[in-house]
Order: C-alpha cells, then sequence, then structure tokens
DNA sequence: AAGAAAAATGGGATCGCTCCCAGATAAGGG
DNA sequence: CCCTTATCTGGGAGCGATCCCATTTTTCTT
C-alpha cells in the first residue's frame, strides 16, 4: 500500500476531495460537521499532503536555499542560525548547500536552486572581487539576497559590515595603546572584506603619522595554519615590532600558536588583534581582542528581507544594509608606553 | 513572461515534448541532430525541468533531509561535512532542519519530511535515553538512518561510536599514568552517551581497584557553562585529585577556564581529558587530550546507507555500526608518580 | 528493391494537488 | 411560504513533467 492522496481521505470522508483541500489549507466555509469528518480521515489513513503536487500548482515551495562556501566554517555558523531563526518562525525550510570556495560551483548551486526548489536564495559570499558569476540568467526572477558582501551595481540587495571602519578601529585601539610598529596580516588578494580592512588600518596608520606602512603589511590568507606561517615570518624577520593586526580571527589564531612557540607572551611581548569575532576566540588563550561582526543578526535580516520580497513582490527591500563592527576588547593587547 | 516549460521548448525545437524530455534525461534514441536543436532551444529560453514536476511523477526529489539537533553546535559539524561530501557524488541535495534539542521538534521534522519532500533522512540524534517518538507513523516507509545513537529493537539502521570503550580507554590512560583520583564529569541522566561513556570509566576504576568511586563522579550537563560550575564545585570540594575526566570537551573547555582561575596549571597540577576530539580543542591551551569519534566518517557513511536504501530497496543494509573510540594524546595530561 | 528490424518520434494518460465556477443546501426577510 | 442571499460542496481543468505505447522514419538484409 502506498502514501494515501486526497483522493482517498475525500472517499474516507464521503466528500469531494475540493473540500479536503479546504480544510487543508483552511479556508473557511467548510461546514464544521465534514471538516470533523474530513480531519478524522485524514487521521486514520495517516494522510499528507505531497508537496510537489502542491508547489507544482502554487508555485510555492516554501522552502529558502542557502548557499555558503564552507557549512563546517566556523565563521558562517551564525549567519545560518539567525537565517534558520526567521526561517522557522516564518515557517520556511531551508536547503543548505556549501559551493567549496567555487564559483563555478555557486552558480551551479545556483543553477539547482533555479528548478523551482526554492522560492528564493540566501547567498553568503566568498566575498571575492568582482561578480561575474552574478549575471547568470538562472537567476531571473529569483528572489536573491547576499550576505557578507557589498555590490554597487545591482538591484540584488546585500547585507555587509563595514570592513573598513572596522580595519580603522582596531588600528585607533592599537595606536591608542601606544602600538606604532604594528603588523597587518592580510586575506588573500581577491578578498574584498581584506581588502577593505587594510584600507582602514592603512588611513589610521597614515593619519597618526606612521611611515613606511607597507613593509608592516604581510600577505595571508584567511587559514588558521596561513596565519601561523605569516607570523613565523613576521617574528623572524626581526623587527621591532610590537603589534599584529590579523585580518580575520583564523589566522591570529594561528598567530598565537607561532608567537608562543617563540617564547613570547601575549600580549606581555606582543599584542594582537583578530577580526570577525569567531565563538571560540573568547575561548582560547588569550582571549582574543577583535571586531565583532554581527552575523547573527546579520544571517537573520537577510532571511527577512528575502521571505518579505518573495512574499510581497511589488515591496522593495533596500538595496544595501551595511553593519558597523564593533571593538570587542579582551586580553591580548596591553598598554604599552 | 513566467518561466518556459517543456511544452515551449517543443515548440521552439519543432518536437514533440516526449523527445524533449528524452534529451533532459538522456536517455538513449534521440537523433544526434534533434538533440542539437533541442539543447540550442532549451539554451535560448533559459529553460530549466521543473522539479515538483518531475518529483510529482518520478516520486524522488533527489534531496535528502538531515535532523540535527543544533547546526552551530561544533559537534554536529563533522558529520554533516561527511554526509555532504557523498550527498555531492551521488547527486543528492540536502534539507537542514535543526531539532533545536527538542523530542517534538523532531518529530515535527521528521513529519515534514514525510510530505514527499525528501526521499529518505538522516537523523542525528540527540542521543537521548528511551525512542518513544520513533515510532510515529510518518516514518511509514521513509528511508532513514540514524547517527550518534544505537538501537536494538529496530529495523532502523544505526550508527554509533563504542561510547562505554571511549569511557574505558580514557579512564585506562590516566590510570597508567599513575593517576588514581580520577573525578568523572557526566552529561545529563537521559544522555545515553554519557550514561555509557561512565560506565566506561566505572569498569576501568573498578579494575584498578580504586574504591568509593561514586563520590568521584559528578553531574554536568555537556555544556561550557556547565563544566566550569562542575569544575569549581570539584575544586573547592578540597579533595586531593589528580585528574578530571570530562563526559565531553565542551565541559573541558569549561573547565579549563575554571581551573585556570584559580590558579593551577594543567597538566602540572591537574591533568584533564575530555572526549569527542572537537575540532577546537587542538587549539586552546593547553591543546586537549581527547578520545576522538570519527564523526566525518561516520555521516558520510550515514549518508552512504541511507542513499543505498533509497536506491535498491531490497538491498539490506547493516542495522547497526559501531565505530571505536581513539584516543588523541596532546598536552593535559602528566604522569605522576 | 522490398520487407524486416531497429531507431526515432509523437500523443495521451497520469502523478496529486489547487482553484475557479457552478450547483446544492441552509439561512434570512417580507 | 416563497424568494433572495449567504454558505457549502462538487466537478473539471490545469500545473509541468514522465512514461508507455503507437506510429513514423531510417537502416539493414537478402
Amino acid at each position: 500500500m502506498g502514501k494515501s492522496t486526497i483522493f482517498d481521505v475525500a472517499k474516507k470522508a464521503g466528500v469531494s476531495k475540493s473540500t479536503v483541500s479546504r480544510v487543508i489549507n483552511n479556508q473557511g466555509n467548510v461546514k464544521e460537521k465534514t471538516r470533523k469528518k474530513i480531519l478524522k480521515a485524514m487521521g486514520s489513513l495517516n494522510y499528507h499532503p505531497n508537496s510537489s503536487a502542491r508547489s507544482l500548482v502554487t508555485k510555492r515551495t516554501n522552502t529558502i536555499g542557502l548557499i555558503v562556501p564552507d557549512i563546517t566554517d566556523f565563521f558562517y555558523l551564525q549567519f545560518i542560525k539567525g537565517a534558520e531563526a526567521v526561517g522557522i518562525k516564518k515557517n520556511y525550510n531551508m536547503m543548505l548547500v556549501s559551493s567549496r570556495w567555487d564559483v563555478e560551483e555557486e552558480r551551479y548551486c545556483l543553477k539547482m536552486f533555479g528548478e523551482g526548489r526554492v522560492d528564493g536564495v540566501l547567498l553568503i559570499s566568498g566575498n571575492w572581487v568582482g561578480e561575474p558569476y552574478l549575471n547568470c540568467p538562472e537567476l531571473e526572477k529569483m528572489p536573491l539576497v547576499i550576505i557578507d558582501r557589498t555590490l554597487n551595481n545591482h538591484v540584488i540587495p546585500t547585507i555587509n559590515v563595514d570592513n573598513k571602519n572596522g580595519g580603522y578601529l582596531g588600528t585607533r585601539h592599537l595606536l591608542e595603546n601606544g602600538h606604532q610598529m604594528i603588523v597587518f596580516v592580510t586575506g588573500l588578494e581577491n578578498q574584498k572584506a581584506s581588502l577593505d580592512r587594510m584600507e582602514g588600518y592603512q588611513q589610521a596608520m597614515v593619519e597618526a603619522g606612521v611611515r613606511e606602512i607597507d613593509n608592516l603589511i604581510y600577505p595571508g590568507d584567511f587559514t588558521e595554519k596561513g596565519g601561523y606561517q605569516v607570523t613565523r615570518q613576521v617574528l623572524e624577520a626581526g623587527k621591532t615590532i610590537t603589534a599584529i593586526f590579523y585580518a580575520n580571527d583564523l589566522m591570529a589564531i594561528g598567530g598565537i600558536k607561532a608567537i608562543k612557540e617563540k617564547g613570547l607572551k601575549i600580549p606581555e611581548d606582543l599584542s594582537i588583534i583578530g577580526c570577525d569575532d569567531l565563538q571560540l576566540v573568547s575561548l582560547i588563550d588569550p582571549p582574543l581582542t577583535t571586531l565583532r561582526q554581527p552575523r547573527y543578526k546579520m544571517g537573520y535580516t537577510g532571511m527577512e528581507l528575502l521571505i518579505n520580497s518573495i512574499e510581497h513582490k511589488d515591496n522593495i527591500n533596500p538595496a544595501q544594509i551595511v553593519y558597523h563592527m564593533v571593538l570587542i576588547q579582551r586580553s591580548s593587547v596591553q598598554t604599552i608606553s
């Protein structure tokens, strides 16, 4: 015996499928008595409406697609959780795929979602410089919101954080604590967030009158391992630096390892500061001073925007939302004279 | 203009929808010339087959549902990643929902998945004692595999780790390093994994001839905060303990914090050992000795089993798979005389 | 070159639901 | 009590694909 259909229920309850449909979608105008009868029939047949059939006619799936570069990257967790919270509230399911940091893969996901599988997609972008792939026709008419990336020329709403200001704030914090020789470790050069943070760093340093900044900038890659390696380089260069500003927390974690290996103490011998405020950086030793970006909030808002544009096509969402990064002071920075 | 259908493509290419369907599913018996023509028409119309319509007739969605207690819990990440890997390989999408540690919620997810949305479900269980909810009729005929839990009376395949042996191994390791006064911090009493690990601990302790074990067992709750609090209790009890075995890593992390606050050093003053081998415990200070469970592998295998039973209904999967936990030695245990 | 076999194509039924429209029943009004 | 209006209910078309079967076209044999 296969699954029961609306027809089986109708027969069992002695009514027409239309009436059954009415009670499923609880549209009014069905007598309480028949309603009860139908409900009972549904129960006894263990009936569940087939969502494909339903989607086929309503053109709605009540699920939204979520694309992240890597599901298991700590960084993305909070975005997802924020998005999930509103999904639950508004009764949407989430279909999750990871693009594995690959632009082609990202396109592929978009395409798959274009097959009527979802009502809209929330793209948590890898934040690359350039956006060639966004012209893909699969998106045609598909509501889309992009998180962790800012787009200028598009009608696609984006939600991001003011990375430049973040870089600025972090650097100012170090400067105000007496540091001057502040190394900045970047992400990959095609990562916009890194670029922006570096700009903020540069601005603060220039304002403070520090010279030869370029020699203080080291290229990293946003990974823990990369942070470790760069830090070794920095330490071996033998310069008299007093602080390191990592463009993200993951590199800072790697950096801490390298610094400890050298026998140096944080923050006594070297102050460090990260960026992102991953959950785990409050757990490590020392607890890391960093710049928080409201990832939960961003995911939450992104999902809200998305569902909003799904449910009220006419309604106009803001094109861009930019949050501030805020400095979280913990114990990895020390004032020097 | 809405989305184009198979019919539009057929018209444009001057063939019937049947032929178009053939090339979509690339079943043979289509002349190369017409195939090209159709492909071209599909391209110019930006056509994508509607997956709801397709599912309606094929009764297949090519997506599997994944239920986890908390998406953002470090513990579950690796399971998910493992499952994802085979999903990608076998061309299945994943629909992710979190049960938020709630049995009712778990049921609800199961029910939702029962509406023909997915071809099977992979349940990463909260690992509670008892399994009343598993009798829910929604599951009828729906392929299901459960991870991180062992079921005895059911035909549902489960994948788990030998928690008891893990508890035993960890305790033995401590004993072999000269410890006797070993505190064991449990999870909640309705968590099977915790219970099993404790049993292993007890067995090892008894075998080693340690007495009054019960006074060494403290109730925890598997959370970081809980670990912190219990550890404070332990420390304040003023016993001469030399080691603590936490039933999971998260509690160990909290414990480390409490221990450090007391001015004690790990492992010089106190050896500790965790359980699970979360990614981050190699990052913290000191790197934690713990028992690894092959979560990636478990997710991977679970997904394989699931897809296997979806695609070959007749085939018989093993009812239970149990992996070993393996001791990962890092720097939180010291030998004492 | 004609008939048989193989390959390519088309048409219709179907999947399980929603939605519109029409018909039946119940309620209200003079 | 009959007619109008409101409330309920039923039937049929359609959503966009697949798949079976019938028909046409091509290829192969002798």
